[in-house]
DNA sequence: TTGACAACCATAAAATACCATAATATGATA
DNA sequence: TATCATATTATGGTATTTTATGGTTGTCAA
């Protein structure tokens, strides 16, 4: 299995259309579902991605058929109701529906940001606050990074 | 297998007729059966649904009795009685019925949301104070939710 | 014969497939 | 290393299909 690394900007048309990174889908290529699940960040200012094998993971994991736990029914209202399947056209571009759009603060450009099995999509400039404020904590935290330990 | 996945809003005609969104239909494409199964909620104000295959597949469930307390299996065999088959006509629709749509509180516009495996169908309002009460509870028990242990 | 319901037909808007080209990366060769 | 040839990727526009929705007709049973 491969990856989602790296970060790429590409741009939006005016039809919503946007090229989902050659790399990104070289990560898919062997997968049944030709395109990516997205849905809004539950932490950030941002669209999370993933694969159709992992969302269907994650609902074996969710699931038990038991109709009456509530519990169970949240969360699964609460990821699922949410999340939108969008299959790739021949050139690799998605629509990315517009209410996500607005929610990440994305007009033109999309950043696409990779994330090992999952990846996100950012406005750049809200990306690019997230990312010093991410630093700057974690360098408050240094002695506590493995990175510094060695 | 694909999921039912998204929130989306359709109109019930004079009739009653209202189209299942291709989506859906899509999660359904290769079943034998071409339709849905739709019973009430046990756990809140709307209309739930599922593949007959699904249904298959509690009954294979509820047959076991050691899965289910004795409480549970009862509540399982009233699914069964209270279920009703609706097959898409040529263009995707079905035809709710009424004591569904009367119980749901639906009117002129139906909320098919994805839930996974099932999916349900709402008053849109009412799905939107649910899906706010959801939220803020999930948000406070954050750290329990599998996703974020990942 | 009336009323419920299914099958059929029609259409505007939205989504998707299709085709063309520009930009970029990759590799071969001198 | 510099240059050229080739393949891949990103992007733009148009054509076609699908979808949601409305209406009409036919059929069967109460």
């Amino acid at each position: 299995m491969t990856l989602f690394l790296g970060t790429i900007e590409n741009k939006i048309d005016a039809k919503g259309r946007v090229s989902v990174p050659a790399d990104f889908r070289t990560a898919i290529k062997n997968d049944d579902f030709q395109g990516v699940i997205l849905f809004h960040s539950f932490t950030n200012k941002c669209i999370e991605g993933c694969t159709m094998e992992r969302m269907e993971k994650l609902s074996d994991a969710t699931d038990n058929i038991d109709l009456f736990s509530e519990e169970n029914e949240n969360l699964n209202s609460l990821i699922f109701s949410d999340a939108r399947q969008l299959s790739f056209d021949v050139t690799g571009r998605i629509v990315i529906p517009s209410d996500l759009l607005e929610f990440a603060n994305i007009k033109d450009n999309a950043l696409f940001v990779g994330k090992g099995k999952t990846f996100q999509i950012w406005n750049k400039e809200e990306f690019e606050k997230y990312q010093e404020h991410t630093r700057a904590k974690a360098f408050k935290n240094r002695p506590s990074l493995s990175f510094n330990k060695e």
